[in-house]
DNA sequence: GTTATTGCAAAGGCTTTGCACACTT
DNA sequence: AAGTGTGCAAAGCCTTTGCAATAAC
């Protein structure tokens, strides 16, 4: 039971040191790098965003170190991984309610969705199916507005 | 618009070639062996999967046939990809009821799960937010019955 | 001083593409 | 005969891994 979620949203650059050492792991700058890009990203960002994002200011930091890192965090539970099939994961920063993506098919946009779209769904998977869904994130793929109105769901081929 | 589903469930060899014909293409042995794996296998094949199967009765298939047959036919709309986030993709033969899936990330099972269970949100996107999902394929990853019992939700780290 | 972490480089897996030859139409 | 489809080989992309040097503890 991964029990409770926890409010990150005020959280400063100290404490999520003091949560890696706490976690048996060391603080170093290319890591606080990383997870500032995360953090100041708006949204969902891939490790090749996240590496060019730290390389403004540290130039070495290998792609490896990102992933690297990515994955302790994934660990930590403070950075989640969704996968929209675009053939690269993206990452995000935790800090937020739990919510989903949308995401258009044609123009690659994604737009939040809140949780509670999900949740009578969620809710019929274990009564009925004894399925415990993990409706941390989720991805929806289909049109936009936009993409509906501009008539781009092209019949193709 | 795609427009409506049509019933495969019946179709047969020939009424496949007449199809692939009718789009323009051509109808080749490697072809018809790569259908008849993905309309025989039971469910979702990776194409590597296709390929080995194709490859007991004609050794000499190359996965890149298999993946620009898939590509064929998924514009044929006769086939769907479905992406579970193991890093290939996997691929149906689309002949059935619009359905879903049910990925248990502890032993990696897929049940199917019916489309009633997304009705209802997808009617809801719509309404509300104007987005038109495309459910005709979803994944949903979560605990399956038994992987709760057994308690495999390891906490890592 | 110990131990984890980094950068570099190379490999890994799945998928796509270029090209000459073969096959379907 | 015309044109698509095939196999082969190579490349592409994202991600992972081995290793010696480095930095954090």
């Amino acid at each position: 039971m991964g029990g409770g979620r926890v409010d990150w949203g005020s959280m400063q650059d100290s404490d999520v040191a003091m949560m890696l050492r706490r976690a048996g792991h060391k603080v170093t700058p290319q890591r606080m790098m990383i997870i500032r890009a995360l953090r100041t990203a708006r949204g969902h960002v891939t490790a090749g965003q996240i590496a060019d994002d730290v390389r403004r200011h540290f130039p070495a930091v290998d792609l490896s170190t990102v992933y690297r890192t990515l994955d302790v965090l994934k660990r930590m539970r403070v950075v989640t991984a969704i996968d929209v099939g675009t053939g690269d994961s993206m990452f995000e920063w935790s800090d937020k309610e739990p919510h989903h993506h949308l995401v258009c098919t044609s123009c690659d946009s994604i737009e939040n969705l809140d949780h509670h779209y999900l949740e009578d769904m969620g809710a019929r998977l274990k009564a009925e199916l004894g399925f415990e869904p993990n409706l941390d994130h989720f991805a929806i793929f289909g049109l936009c507005r936009e993409c509906q109105m501009d008539g781009c769901n092209g019949h193709e081929a």
